[in-house]
DNA sequence: GACAAATGATACAATTATGGTATCATTTTA
DNA sequence: TAAAATGATACCATAATTGTATCATTTGTC
């Protein structure tokens, strides 16, 4: 149940250390060794952030990683998409099958509720909120 | 991200559907093809409830499953707990791996906050609340 | 008493998501 | 030309989830 994945945390953090660094260009080698974390790995998940216009990449010695936009414009729903797919805590776990009461299932009102307020919290969080 | 995972959510249904019936013993065949949901193993899950004590069962030809609680007195996290574990939003990916800023990671005490809520509104909702 | 219908207990299997490695190609700078 | 970086992509490992299978035990009914 958890909010959070471990992609999306590393994600997370290299994203702050990145904004903190004020336009240096970050290459993988020097992150993983700051956040301690497996550098293949790193070194996929920022490709992805890449892939994902979030960060800006330079090849060839001397290369490395830039934010591509302000972290007060980054938000945790951005991250966590890219690596968890779609922001639903409600999925109706029948999924294709049919689930009797779909459309008036009081459980899935519910938590509907709770996915919102969630949802809300989150888009509250920027990644300059975060090394504020 | 799913908040309940597709065993909570059978043995809500279940539990529904018992609640409903009005103190009769209900056997699992009835209930499968009720809830078109796979016997054998919705039999597991409702062996584990019996053993957690929400229900209890009477075995032998007539046997079957009852409440044990009134459906005022369940509530969703004491199924949840059952099937998922522990209700963290929150848990650090960096298990015991040493998190630079354990105390004062921005990010958890964000988190922090919601996983309250989270709970919070959980703990609101009943088996009662979901038939009523 | 035998049989059928139920649960108790438990071991095993399949599927999916997550976390991670490995490798080759390409770019860039010194 | 060599070294240091990313791009792309295929593969592997582990864990969680979602089931199945089976044998033992209990209980009501004929």
């Amino acid at each position: 149940m958890k909010l959070i994945t471990r992609n999306t945390d590393y994600a997370l953090r290299a994203l702050c250390f990145i904004a903190k660094s004020d336009g240096k260009i970050i290459p993988v080698s020097g992150l993983a060794r700051e956040l301690r974390v497996p550098q293949p790995f790193l070194r996929k998940i920022l490709q992805v952030l890449s892939k994902k216009r979030i960060l800006k990449s330079l090849k060839g010695q001397g290369g490395g990683f830039l934010l591509k936009r302000s972290p007060v414009k980054i938000f945790l729903p951005d991250i966590m998409r890219i690596f968890q797919g779609k922001l639903r805590l409600n999925e109706c776990s029948l999924k294709k099958l049919l689930c009797p009461e779909q459309k008036t299932c009081p459980l899935r009102k519910k938590i509907s509720g709770i996915e919102r307020y969630v949802l809300r919290e989150l888009n509250a969080i920027s990644i300059a909120s975060l090394i504020g």
